[in-house]
DNA sequence: CTTCGTGCAAACTATTTGCAGCTTG
DNA sequence: CAAGCTGCAAATAGTTTGCACGAAG
């Protein structure tokens, strides 16, 4: 299936990289490529204990840090909430979040991406990152 | 000054509003109409201790919870920082964080709050807030 | 075989809370 | 006075770190 080959591509990437990769760090890697959603680090802990019983969440921990260091996988921090996580082989995007429901919605806007561009070019500034959230709820 | 006026008439809201002011809250609140950058918890208690000696964080802390939910002050959490807080009284605004010196900077686009609605909209939904926030570098 | 990763427990940081006494309205 | 505050110390949540042992390349 494509999430093995994806993960396979991966582990290759990061073992030229020097980064070894352990039953923990190969389980985790299994999870976050084939995961749509956000899961934050205890969520990632419970999914990856079946796999590895008796792993740590502080191995949890270090890895998500090594993983977001070679750009594996991107870290975000939504209104009041813990870290969530996602894997980076997906075009950039912002996201929703249904404050009802805790949903989270992926979306992207050029043209919004433009307008930043141009009004932090206009201050005088480049753009290193940036974030965007939208909060919603549900139209009746 | 303007700055006085504006903490008498705020003030007086928040009393009719059921909520005491006292020494604590008062110096808070002056520190707070008076500042035009984002400060943090501990720096507002650095700075309010002057006016009170022996203030304690936690007071800082609960004011502050206070102050937001009464709607008389905004709180920001920049990546990886603490949370920072303005006065409410200023236009709605998004800000750009200069990441080599820390410097917060704000700025407004009306055309990009109109895309964000448009697009929520398209999906089925009704923003109850949003943030963006722009990382910055200077051009050279 | 040596370097790097792991689990465990303890440390940390930012923030919140319980409690008994002190203020404000 | 009575309801709200306050300071203090202790609790919390999420995350990080030191250490001695174990595993990967």
């Amino acid at each position: 299936m494509a999430g093995a080959h994806r993960t396979k591509r991966l582990t290759d990437a990061l073992r030229s990289d020097g980064i070894r990769i352990t039953r923990q760090r190969a389980a985790l890697l299994e999870i976050i490529a084939t995961s749509d959603d956000h899961p934050d680090a205890v969520e990632l802990h419970r999914r990856a204990s079946d796999e590895v019983p008796g792993l740590s969440i502080s191995t949890v921990y270090r890895t998500l840090a090594a993983l977001e260091e070679h750009g594996v996988i991107q870290r975000h921090q939504f209104q009041g909430d813990t870290a969530r996580f996602e894997h980076a082989d997906t075009a950039h995007h912002d996201h929703m979040i249904d404050v009802d429901s805790g949903e989270v919605i992926e979306f992207r806007s050029d043209r919004i991406e433009e307008l930043q561009a141009e009004l932090a070019r206009e201050m005088g500034y480049d753009i290193v990152s940036h974030r965007m959230e939208l909060y919603v709820r549900k139209r009746d």
